[in-house]
Formats: C-alpha cells, structure tokens, sequence
RNA sequence: GCCGGCUUAGCUCAGCUGGUAGAGCAACUGAUUUGUAAUCAGUGGGUCGGGGGUUCGAUUCCCUCAGCCGGCACCA
C-alpha cells in the first residue's frame, strides 16, 4: 500500500504497487505524456519502475536537467540501434553523455564515411517515428557475458566481464536490438525528436593508444528544436571568435607549411606581443623578480642529469653539432635557472631568490596535437623559478598566488578555478619527498586562501602543482598558470646555498608561469574579446580620417601628436568615403575612429567614434588625449565611454 | 603518433560521371572630393599542396609525402 510523496509535499494513496508512469498519469494526462523517468527516494529510474513502498516519486521531464540528461543517453542508444539495423556486424561499445551531447564508439571493418552519417541519422529519425517501446530486463551477470558473446558484441561481453560476479546487469531493448546498461531511459523511441548526428572521429578502446581504434560518433540531442538552434548559433560563434581566423584577417601573424607549429609574428601581432611582455616587465619589477635569459642551446648531458631526456626525450628537439656534440633545444628554462643560481656560492640571505624569463622554448609536439597558437612547437614562456628554503614556501606561495589573479583581472578574466594536481605514475624523487612536497603546497594554498579541487596524476614529474584555469567570455575554461613545487631538480642539478650554520643545504625551487604560453595567451584572448582587444592592448588604438583631403595637413598633425604622446596611431588619407573607411576600420576592431572634416579643422576638433558603433560627440586633441591615457592606464578597466 | 576529412587566385568558395579552370571580395588603373559600416568603370592574377602512376589526355582516378581541420592519445 504506497504512499507517494510529490516534491510539493502533497501525498498520494495507492492500494497497490504501481509504476512512476502510473503516478504521472494519477496526477494528469498532460505529465504522464511529458515523463522520460522518475526520481524515487532520490535515485533516478525508468517510468516503468515499480513503486511497492512508501517513497518520495518526482517525474523528470526534459524540463529538468537530468531529463536532458535521459534524452541524450537514450539518442546515444537510438545511435547504436540505427547502426546495427544498417551495420549489423558492427560491434558496439559504449556511447555515454556528453556535454552539450553523446557519443558512441564502434567497432567495425571499414571506416563510416559523412554518407553513412547522413544515413545513420535518417534511420535514426524512422525509429524515432516508430516509438518504440524502451524495455528494461535483468540478467545475472555471467548470463550475461554469455549472451552478448552469442551476438557477437566482444567489446560488451568484455565490460560486464569485468563487473564483479554476482552482480545483476541490466539490459535495456527497444525493437529487435538490446544493449547493456544502467539505465533509466525514456519510456519509448518516440520521446527523441531534436538531434543531429554532428562528426566523426576516431578513439581508442579504453582511452588507450595501446589498444585498437574504434570509431566515434559524436550527437547532439536537446529538449526541443530552440535549444538546438541555441547551441548551433553558440558553435557558430565560437567559429567568428577562432583566433585563427581572427589573426588572419586583423594581419596579427601565420603559420606556413615549412615551420609547422610555429609563428610568423606580423607587425601588428608582435605589437600586442611586446606591450604583453612590457606589461609582465613591470609587474616583475613590482614584484622582486629579476629577469634572466638562459641559452636555447645545450648539451643534451644537462637534460639528462635533469631528467627530461628520459621522460621527454621523444619531444625534444636535438641537434649534432661538426664537433660530434648532441645539443637539446630547450624545452623549458628550469635547468638553465638552475645554472645561473649555481654561479657563485648562494647563501640563505639571498632566498628567496626569483629568476624570471622570456625564455623561448621548442617542443617537438606529435603532430595532431598541433593547433593554432595554441598548441605549438615554438613558444614564449612568461616562466620565473623561485629558489627558497622549506619554511619559505608558504609565504611565496601567498604572494605567486595574489600576482596571478590579480593579473588576470588585468585581462579582464575574474573568474579563476584553481585545481591541485598531485604525483604522477612517472616521476622522479622518492614518495617520502612527495608526501613533504605536496603537503607543503596544500598548506601554502591554505594559507593563501585558495579553494581547489583535484586533478588526481596530473602533476609534473618532479613536483606537484597548482593549476590556474580561466573562465572565457563565452563559458570556455583555459588552463593558463601554474604553480609546481619541487623538490627533486635542484639536487639533480647539483644546485645549492650555505645556511646559517655554514652547511650545504639543497634549495626548493618553485615554478611559475602566469601568461603560460604567450602564443596561447594571445590566442586566448582574441577568442575572449572576440578580437576587440582593449585599447590598451589594441596593435592600432586610433585611426585618424579624413572626409576630403582638405584635411590631410590636419589629420597628419594631429596623428603625429598623438604618436608623439606614446600612443598607436594612424591615418587614413585615402579618397574614399567615410563610411567605407569606417567600415574597413571597424573591421579591423580599431578601438577608437577619429574623424575629421572641415567642421573638425576649424573648430580644432575631433569626432570620436567607437569601433561599437558609438558616437561620442567632437572633443578636443587634448581631451581625447587624456581620456585615452587613463583608459589604457585603467587596463581597459574604464573606457572612454564610462 | 592514430582514425577520418580537406588542400583550386591574397581571402571565401564553385567546378556533374577525366577533355589543361570560374565567381564574389581584395589588388592594380582611371574617374569621383565624398560627413559616420561597401562610389563607379576598367585591368591583371592560378605549375588546381609536392612527387609518382594509370590514360591519347588528370584539378578530376590510384599510390605516396607534407600541411591543415575535427576527434583520440600526448601535454615537462
């Protein structure tokens, strides 16, 4: 005899056990219609779920999160049905949500081709139409295995093979097809009506590169036909941010053939370049750090007594030299850090000590891992290692953290995850030193008030890190700083100061990156600003132009000024109409458009307007001047149009 | 590195089943002296990614290499 409480609290009397599908239709037609799947006392399940107990039931429907949830996982089955109905010595494997969608691998003789796409989602639809009834059923679990090999499905049998025995697998069948799952599902095949079978794309059995390739289908799936056009307008808009694109058509650098996955810095992209190099200079300065520049060249010996050779080696550029040595490119600037602190005898006093570089490094990244500036083979690393004692670590770590954030908020990025990443299966250094290393940094990141969550495996090979991740302006999250304690490589490198008591002590170094990469911080924020860079960082900050050339001698004047004042400026004498050099200008995002006519030159004036489209009204040279200065001294923090 | 796709003018892209290539924008030349997102007219421009093969003939078919794109794996 049930009762059933509803998440308003109202109670419902049954005298007999029934399903969630029951309790929907008890409440109306309407609901009944609309549920994909039921929560009981918490626990997600299918309509046809039987209730024989006193429960609290809620209906999902795809107006909750995990109704989309169901409607997703239930697409990705749909997927693997319609595959088999056209494939059917196709093997499946598993096809679990995603965000925004679903995938599902398979394994089969022959690659599926964009056809085969387009004819998997047709047949998709038919079953769809077909409302087919979604049937659940239980099988003990070396019934199971059985029963899959029977079929044929290997990669199946040998996933519930690896649930442990005894345990009951739960089958989920809609038409003629039955797959594993845990389920719930929505009742039938019909309840699926807004997907869109999106790429394809190729991935290892288990996550492994060991193992065979599969192929993967990859969907999207939503409550309704808007939510769709809502996420394709999204991608869509991820596309006009592309900072590949972007580069190209505000001419900011290229990538050619022979120098894969490195960058040809164009006039204008340098420019932003340098003023984000001039602007970590000075926070440098302000912050103790005494910048330094390491060979890019040396002997592959130091790597190897550093250990990257040999957890790295495949990745590194090395070279012969006439004289029969083997050189490394350098692949990072620790070890060349870690020379110049040898130089000289160090003592306690002088720690902590922060060197800072603009070290450019090489990496030999696999080839499909290229992408853009943000994956490259040649970069600018914005890289510091600090060498202090144990005791010191807390308070860098204080300061380290409060520089990072308060820089990216320079950039207009004010929302930062932090993750702590801890020892990797491959590492140097015992776990006794580990265990020292990683509790240091959790304290430090205590003291600093930081919240984090784990990233479990991902630290580097001699220390464990902190990881600094920005949220986009469009919901992207980028890993951009990190903070990595280490303990090892000092002492691999032979690296170490006098105490105060005369001995010889190994120093900890810490590592820290802010920008990361240059080249992917550039390529970040692009993407956020939709290549609106603020005037600050903007390559041109004002294009001066004319109506008529009655005003060339006025305009130059009034370019050469402003240049004079330390600001990137242009003009734009050609004989064209305004509008059309308004709309060039625009495109190029060109923060502010000065415009001068005879009206302007009479008056000794400027009309300003924005690349957004404002108007904001004549102003003097000077006025202008000074609203701009303050702009690009603010970091873009106030406009002019504040 | 692995799987799939792509590579045609500076850019974006056409080019059916093999018969040596087109458009728009850009560029160049000329006219126009113009008031807040495209003035008009004319002209030039391509070893169809590289190499090899099949064929009387290859941008088109096959092989191979490279690069790029989307994933996977990797990411000090």
């Amino acid at each position: 005899m049930p009762v059933v409480t509803l998440p308003d609290g109202s109670q419902r009397h049954f005298d007999r056990p029934v399903t969630v599908d029951e309790v929907a239709a008890s409440i109306g037609p309407g609901l009944r219609k609309a549920a994909l799947a039921g929560r009981v006392d918490g626990k997600l399940v299918d309509t046809s779920y039987v209730i024989s107990r006193d429960a609290n039931v809620a209906i999902v429907t795809d107006k909750d999160p995990e109704g989309l949830e169901i409607i997703r996982h239930s697409t990705a089955h749909l997927l693997a049905h319609a595959v088999k109905e056209l494939f059917p010595d196709a093997q499946v494997t598993i096809g679990p949500v995603i965000e925004d969608g679903f995938y599902y691998d398979f394994s089969y003789k022959r690659p599926f081709t964009p056809e085969d796409l387009a004819a998997i989602e047709a047949k998709m639809q038919e079953l769809a139409k077909a409302d087919l009834r979604v049937e659940r059923r239980v099988m003990p679990r070396d019934e199971a295995v059985k029963f899959f090999k029977s079929l044929g499905e290997h990669y199946k049998a040998e996933i519930i093979a690896g649930i442990p025995e005894g345990e009951e697998i739960s089958l989920y069948g809609q038409g003629n097809w039955v797959d594993l799952c845990r389920g719930p599902h929505v009742p039938s095949t019909g309840k699926l009506k807004v997907f869109k079978l999106t790429k394809l794309a190729g991935a290892y059995w288990r996550g492994d590169s060991r193992n065979e390739m599969l192929q993967r289908i990859y969907g999207t799936a939503w409550a309704d036909k808007k939510q769709l056009d809502d996420y394709l307008k999204r991608l869509e808009e991820a596309e006009k941010r592309d900072h590949r694109r972007i580069g190209r058509e505000l001419d900011l650098f290229h990538m050619q053939e022979e120098a894969p996955g490195a960058v040809f810095w164009h006039p204008k992209g340098w420019t932003v370049f340098q003023t984000l190099i001039g602007y970590m200079r000075d926070r440098l300065r302000q912050t103790g750090y005494q910048e330094v520049n390491a060979p890019e060249l040396m002997d592959a010996s130091l790597w190897e007594q550093s250990g990257h050779l040999e957890k790295f080696g495949e990745n590194m550029f090395l070279t012969r030299t006439p004289d029969e040595r083997v050189y490394a490119i350098k692949p990072m600037n620790c070890p060349g850090h870690v020379q110049i602190f040898k130089q000289g005898l160090r003592s306690y006093r002088d720690l902590p000590l922060r060197f800072a570089e603009f070290g450019k490094c090489h990496r030999y990244e696999p080839s499909g891992a290229l992408h853009g500036l943000m994956r490259v083979r040649a970069f600018t690393q914005d890289d510091a290692h600090i060498f202090l004692t144990e005791d010191q670590i807390t308070e860098e770590t204080i300061a380290v953290t409060r520089l990072l954030l308060d820089t990216y908020k320079d950039f207009g990025f004010d929302d930062v995850i932090v993750k702590f990443a801890d020892r990797p299966e491959k590492r140097v250094g015992s776990d006794e030193v580990w265990d020292r290393a990683e509790a240091a940094l959790k304290e430090a990141a205590r003291a600093a008030g930081i919240e984090y969550t784990y990233n479990p495996g991902e630290g580097a090979f001699y220390g464990p890190k902190l990881e600094f991740v920005l949220r986009d302006a469009i919901g992207r999250d980028w890993q951009c700083g990190t903070l990595q304690v280490d303990f090892n490589l000092p002492g691999r490198l032979g690296a170490y100061y006098i105490d105060e008591h005369s001995q010889k002590r190994t120093p900890v170094m810490l590592h820290r990156a802010i920008f990361g990469s240059l080249e992917r911080f550039f390529a970040i924020l692009l993407e956020h600003h939709a290549g609106k860079l603020p005037a600050w960082l903007a390559p041109v900050q004002a294009v001066v132009l004319t109506i008529t050339d009655r005003q060339n001698d006025y305009a130059r004047n009034v370019t050469e000024t402003l240049k004079n004042q330390g600001f990137r400026v242009e003009c734009d004498l050609r004989n064209e109409k305004v509008g059309f050099k308004i709309r060039e200008h625009t495109l190029q995002r060109v923060p502010y458009l000065l415009v001068v006519g005879d009206k302007e030159v009479a008056a000794n004036l400027l009309s300003v307007r924005t690349r957004g489209g404002k108007d904001l009204g004549a102003m003097s040279v000077e006025t202008f001047r000074e609203r701009l200065a303050v702009e690009v001294e603010s970091r873009g923090r106030r406009t002019l149009e504040d």
